[in-house]
DNA sequence: TAGATTGTTAATCGATTAACAATC
DNA sequence: TAGATTGTTAATCGATTAACAATC
């Protein structure tokens, strides 16, 4: 009965799809549409989100206001999602600018750092706090999702104690395998690695 | 005989694992203890690296330097890899910025923008280079990989451009399915999406 | 040698696909 | 209605795991 993780991690491949199709002014799609802009079978499609119920009309096809809705709802995407950064370096300043994560609805609501030059600094429109602080400062603001963005020889020490305050899903930006309970969640942002892979099938002569 | 994808994309994390151990100063390990490291089963790891060879000794475990050289050697890591970057925004100074990719033998030799005040201006060492000269610059230098750090609405469009041009792996930033020839290996950067499914785990309240 | 750990086989498990009845 | 496309079943495919003989 549980739905397989890789399922939900297609799900918003799926709403990106439907999102983009809206854009291009279309009200309704098809499995078969959706499957030539994502590059998968349009089987594997209707299989995924049969796990959540009947959103199409046989003959007809799929009501793209309508699965957006639904989408965003199964993920919970229907809110905002208040998240803690740790790691004010360079990184840190970059996902700051971006309005990237706050216009889909993920907003950076505090930063901390461990060096004393960058406490108290002024990052956007938030203020670096104390990492020390850590704990108190994300059970007050009731955030589940924290951003780390720390040098790799930190991040274990610093996920952990994330886990313990609370936090139940880490974006971690560290070139380095988490260890954590497994009811936290963790999605590792990992350039090096998809690049290193990628090189397996290039030749290596020039 | 050739080996699954998913084979592959974990070989980088076995080469980071062996580091990480020789760090510690250790000189052997087991598959046991890589599978502790990074959370797998001891059985995948010795199945994964069975399809390149025989790297450990039985009732020894492995030597970890020579299972360092071997990764490198199979993941063409033996070698430093040059890459063009398109895109000269905030995501890209950052790259540029960071030492990381060069560090681990990956090189940004040119920077491409569409956006004539930002051509011909410094880039770090680089210079911003006219997108338009894409094709040309991309066989003088003899770039394989190429780091597509565009807006999603640019994105297809330079994609098709740099396959065209002869470059075979895009480490891709901008939050799009890319259709590109099947020669074309696509490493997908997208932390929007790895949220967007973590969220499916959260309660919605609080 | 005795103990340990590999490399590999066979069994299990899970995900994808093909096909089609249901039905809009 | 006729044509199209869903939702679902059963078959296929592939990946993971358990177990153990080989052997260091």
């Amino acid at each position: 009965m549980d739905t397989p993780g890789v399922v939900i991690q297609r799900l918003p491949l799926y709403l990106r799809c439907v999102k983009a199709l809206q854009e291009q002014g279309k009200r309704i799609t098809s499995s078969q549409e959706m499957a030539e802009h994502l590059g998968l079978s349009s089987a594997q499609i209707r299989k995924d989100l049969s796990h959540f119920g009947e959103f199409g009309k046989q003959g007809m096809g799929y009501d793209l206001a309508y699965l957006h809705e639904q989408l965003e709802r199964i993920l919970h995407l229907d809110r905002r999602w208040d998240m803690v950064l740790v790691g004010a370096g360079d990184l840190g300043h970059a996902l700051i600018r971006s309005g990237d994560f706050v216009q889909r609805g993920f907003r950076i609501v505090a930063v901390f750092d461990a060096d004393p030059h960058k406490i108290g600094q002024p990052l956007g429109p938030l203020v670096v706090r104390d990492v020390a602080t850590l704990s108190s400062s994300i059970r007050e603001l009731g955030a589940q999702i924290a951003i780390l963005a720390v040098p790799a020889g930190a991040a274990q020490e610093v996920a952990s104690k994330l886990a313990e305050a609370g936090i139940r899903a880490i974006l971690n930006y560290a070139p380095v395998s988490l260890n954590l309970p497994p009811e936290v969640r963790v999605g590792h942002v990992d350039p090096l690695v998809l690049l290193q892979s990628m090189t397996y099938y290039l030749c290596p002569e020039g």
